[in-house]
DNA sequence: TGACACATACCGACCGTATGGTATGTCTTT
DNA sequence: AAAGACATACCATACGGTCGGTATGTGTCA
């Protein structure tokens, strides 16, 4: 209940534990709505440590948005569907594991920055431009493999790069939390991965198989 | 400046007003950041008129999606993608319709339900139930037309619907207002609807040419 | 026709609480 | 001793909501 404060393991740990509960909380009430004092009640601080670390909440936002960008970029290097060694194979392991991680609650497998940025885009440059780059930092690295395929298959169409479908990629991924959110089914976002998967086939003309 | 009061040709749209404010402000700032003295100021009413009409602010978000179904729907019937006799037609014109229409500030053409749903799914429930209604009652409207093209061009393909389509191109357009606003830039919007438009002609196995 | 009852549409002062933020002190580690 | 990492008390304001009141229209019946 109290905090530790004599030979604690836990010091020096506030600000992470703010930003794990930003991201939590955030995520499932928004940013407006999350106020300072819930961050420290769920982080066990107190509003001495939330401004030491801080300097105010939006300055908040924007570390949480960075904070996103490390953690999940950590994650997603170190998950499954790199192992193919076709490059197609990857980015086709890509949807199916991000259809994969969409379960329990809807708050768990959302995204923080496409939340906030939703939000804040008006309001809050620092924390739309934190989002923009946790966002599209990642739909680089999936840009990679789509071009590696690209040549691989020698696929030349003209009227879209391996950057505007890795960015549709991530565009059906929000727009589906959208819509699970507005259905609340998270189902409603797996298929339009299933859709997405489809259209990946097709622009490299493959079918079922690998 | 001040309401007038005698002979007044304004009385009686305190209401509509204050669902214009709404729509408006709500789409820039949120729902959360949006507060009731923020809504009076713009619609020019007092707080009195307001909670007369609204008897919660959360009452005035269920009213601003049915607001927002109501004369969206009204604007989406009268729109030009109607035209074609083919109904593979028509839903390809709607694609492109909703493309011409990213234009100007991103308020202006973002969806007000999107933007609530996303903040308040889990706060809630009577808004974000709403917003669905809202959000999957403009997709039926699609989806009666790709039924449609489906029968005419002899489409018996399994793993998709109608609805699913429906709703796959309604996901396309909400992530595409995500990825608008995290990159701060309308383009963004429009490059996703060119795959979602490539991948439809794709289901219906045509071309360039309708 | 006019008086009365009632309903609707507003007005604006006020209330209790929650908000983001500050000022200052204390403990711990280096 | 100095700096970082908190804790505690406090502040001004903004917030959603309430309340008593007024102005205007509307239906009814003698």
């Amino acid at each position: 209940m109290s905090r530790p404060t004599k030979q604690s393991p836990e010091r020096g740990n506030a600000r992470i534990r703010l930003l794990e509960a930003a991201r939590d909380i955030i995520r499932t009430k928004g940013f407006a709505a999350t106020s300072v004092d819930d961050l420290c009640k769920a982080a066990d601080v107190t509003k001495g440590a939330f401004f030491h670390h801080f300097g105010s909440k939006e300055a908040l936002g924007v570390a949480a948005a960075d904070f996103w960008a490390e953690t999940t970029s950590a994650y997603f290097a170190a998950a499954p569907y790199h192992g193919p060694s076709e490059p197609l194979a990857r980015v086709l392991a890509y949807v199916v594991f991000r259809k994969a991680i969409i379960a329990g609650e809807l708050q768990e497998f959302t995204c923080l920055v496409g939340t906030m940025a939703q939000e804040v885009f008006a309001s809050a440059p620092d924390i739309r431009d934190a989002c923009g780059r946790s966002m599209f930092g990642h739909t680089a690295t999936l840009e990679a493999d789509i071009e590696m395929a690209r040549r691989e298959h020698g696929i030349t169409a003209t009227g879209w790069t391996a950057e505007s479908l890795a960015r549709h990629t991530q565009a059906v991924l929000q727009g589906g939390f959208i819509l699970a959110k507005a259905g609340n089914d998270p189902a409603l976002a797996r298929e339009s991965l299933d859709h997405l998967e489809r259209y990946i086939r097709h622009l490299f003309n493959v079918t079922e198989d690998d």
